[in-house]
DNA sequence: GTGAAAGCGCTAACAC
DNA sequence: GTGTTAGCGCTTTCAC
């Protein structure tokens, strides 16, 4: 069993409530009584149990943090940013992985919100449809924070990569390399960020005149088995395509792998652009022009605004500015180096 | 401020305790009663504070796990595994980050076991050489399993990839496949992973007598550039070398990109093999033959093994087999066809 | 400057 | 079957 304050108290013959005081720096008490319990702290390897002040201080140090994915490249960069933020703070991070369910997405709701942690920060799974497990969070006036997967249905603070403006410069991009018959492989059709890239390459396309053709729209739904299909179906009745926009990296990789084993020339024949990054881009052949969009700074940000959120620092909560654009970027590799 | 049982009762007219008996579907409570109190804990939107529960019950509910980085590829998927199997049993996962440093680890291993957690899952800094905090830990019985990066030293249940195996297997695929005069890229020197995987390299090459070659070990601490650098070094003074073994896939990949650019056809003059399966190892041109070891699997292996030492299962704490090696596999792509 | 006492939300031994 | 009481480890108001 662990020392608790009642056995230093003990131990020096005073009261808890001075050994709690003493600890915690409390103005009023004597110089020497806080050394000696520091001293006597240290002696009997004292550690606060910060579970139980919690439940005193209505606080638990903990923020939970729900994703559809763990392993995910692009999560476990933004969990990393946010054990960074909390770490600072003496928080801790707790994680659930929803494998994108909405079940799940509830359940950990739920059960994180009943005492277990100061605020949430959710990216929502692709599954979710109803938002009533968060209204209800908003209700409790439990922080919430958004981040990546977001929704427009939520009057909460939320931090997102360039999603437009990432897919517009993605295919702005390839029209500035002289392509003119762009496809784009696209995501789930219900996803947020999958619409605005999307939208992204439409305006694109809109704003330097050249047509929109629904047959260069293809659903892909972040998987690799569909965008290989999607590839050698698109280019066996479009062969002139000259250039395809992949709303992520691992879509544009097999692709790019696709096209090769098809014959055609990358960048040559047909340029390529991804979105995110991803450690296979700078390693697929040729390498892969895309859209970074830090995710790092983006899970940094969400747990800064909590962090916030739960001391009440000024201007952070909902009322103010409520969404934050993490800025992406162009990176020029040479699968549009033509 | 949320329901508690408190409320209920008051609702009720019953004492807290009957609600909180009610709740646990106690045998001695009324049929009646029991679906009173649900109706209205439903109706009150009543979720039970398992914190306070636990501080009765000296149980968190939580298991704490400390990864030196969550964004590597390997601890992100293992992360995955120890979630799936908390989640099973209704536990939360609280995660560190130790970013390699020795400090930190003491940091969170201090504040974790304050109460915070129920068990810690482990995997040890490239940094750590004194294990007073974790020794600490066994002396207060909390329970603790380290996983992949573990050490001899102590005496606690490990869940470790097949690292010498996987070495040997490597190499002796590169000798099959006709290699005679074979490299290594090494690890760091104080991770017992590295060293295992080095062990193998050295075993194999001995039971196929071919020399070995202290000239041929090129150390490179897990770092890309570092990688580079050995391969340009390592083809300058030795030009005939025709077999690479890297310890991880990220040097195995550098060390691909390296040789194309240095003129030498892979996997024809030079095969080269890795170790983890991370993504980049199939987009790689030609893609990587390497060693998979499951980090999913190495994950929720460790988890399930500290549930069951906080349950006090039968044959899992310390005293029963100590060490679980999760079977690692050669995975043969075009690196080494030749 | 320090102590006593109450209470955070819950559980469990002991009553009746 | 259900209520009363005490207490998990800590903080904090109110005394003195």
């Amino acid at each position: 069993m662990a020392t608790t304050i009642k056995d230093i108290a003990a131990a020096l013959g005073c009261s808890p409530s001075t050994v709690s005081r003493a600890l915690h720096d409390h103005p009023q008490i004597n110089e020497g009584t806080k050394r000696a319990v520091r001293v006597m702290a240290k002696k009997m390897n004292f550690q606060i149990n910060q579970v139980a002040a919690g439940l005193r201080k209505h606080k638990t140090f903990c923020i939970g943090v729900i994703v559809p994915s763990i392993s995910n490249y692009f999560f476990s960069s933004t969990l990393s940013g946010i054990q960074e933020v909390a770490s600072k703070r003496q928080y801790q991070v707790l994680i659930c992985q929803t494998n994108e369910s909405e079940e799940e997405e509830e359940r950990y709701i739920r059960a994180l919100s009943a005492g277990r942690v100061d605020g949430i920060l959710l990216s929502v799974s692709k599954a979710t449809k109803k938002y009533r497990h968060l209204t209800d969070l908003i209700q409790q006036k439990i922080p919430l924070v958004l981040f990546d997967r977001t929704t427009d249905k939520l009057d909460v603070f939320k931090v997102e990569a360039e999603d437009y403006t990432g897919g517009y410069r993605a295919v702005e991009h390839l029209i500035d390399k002289g392509c003119r018959k762009i496809a784009v492989l696209a995501g789930p059709e219900n996803l947020i960020n999958s619409q605005n890239r999307l939208r992204g390459y439409k305006d694109a396309l809109k704003d330097h005149e050249l047509p929109l053709n629904k047959a260069l729209i293809r659903v892909c739904d972040f998987s690799r088995s569909k965008a290989r299909e999607e590839t050698i179906e698109l280019f066996s009745t479009h062969p002139d395509v000259d250039g395809v926009f992949a709303v992520n990296d691992e879509l544009a990789v097999e692709s790019i792998l696709t096209l090769k084993s098809l014959g055609f020339k990358v960048p040559q024949q047909v340029s390529v652009v991804g979105f995110g990054n991803y450690p296979i881009a700078q390693i697929v052949d040729p390498p892969l022009s895309t859209i970074s969009h830090n995710p790092y700074l983006i899970g940094y940000k969400a747990a800064q605004n909590i962090m916030g959120q739960i001391h009440e620092e000024h201007g952070v909560s909902p009322g103010g500015e409520i969404r934050e654009l993490i800025a992406s970027e162009l990176i020029v590799r040479d699968s549009t180096n033509r």
